[in-house]
DNA sequence: TATATTAATCGTAATATTGCAATATATAAA
DNA sequence: TTTATATATTGCAATATTACGATTAATATA
């Protein structure tokens, strides 16, 4: 998506800027959302729950996988995909820093 | 980037999309990141403290603004951004959901 | 008024993302 | 072994993003 200088940035803002891109598509989201209520699931399903064909949800996928927002294991002919709690509290973390009590006096 | 299917998801998941996606780079983390430690902040100093022109940064700023991330009010010729907080939680929510407990079976 | 300062906007080039159709791969079942 | 099923990958075309230089707009100051 056009040229970023990603060797100006700390690692860390790059890690997080990174997870929060993945998360950055409604199809992405609603994966998610989706996986977050079940304790597994195979691909199949999310195909039908989603609006998308099934090679675009594969690449919804890849890139959640990749991101390390998820992970995956082959069981047959199906994939059971599942949250990767890993790297959430890295955001929450950073969220929260983003609330945290400053004396907002000049924006509001 | 690229041609998505905006109007096949709901509003909420929509919203947090578009979040994710203001927040989805590293130009725009290190901003806010720096808006984190400041009580006020003038965009000028913004420039300083990163590796990007300053086209690059206002659009930036700009963009956090659309996504509803920050907030900023013009005095004399420099202009005030601070951290705009409302959409925060909803962000923190839904990540906290993510790592809610579940029962993993399948992928561990 | 003229000049300096600050930030926004415009134009353009390079690159990334998204989605779909078609195809490939791999396992299961007949 | 053949066929069916499920998921991944590839190859476009369309569109979005990013960055920079140059310019513009607006205010402050001399």
């Amino acid at each position: 998506m056009g040229i970023t200088k990603i060797e100006a940035y700390s690692e860390d803002i790059l890690s997080k800027a990174q997870l929060f891109k993945a998360l950055g598509h409604p199809a992405r989201v609603a994966i998610l959302d989706f996986l977050a209520k079940q304790t597994s699931c195979i691909c199949g399903e999310i195909v039908a729950e989603l609006p998308l064909s099934q090679a675009s949800i594969s690449r919804h996928l890849n890139e959640l996988k990749d991101a390390g927002l998820i992970k995956g294991t082959i069981s047959g002919t199906s994939v059971c995909y599942c949250i990767n709690t890993d790297q959430i509290p890295q955001l929450n973390q950073f969220l929260n820093q983003l609330i945290s009590p400053i004396d907002q006096t000049c924006c509001s």
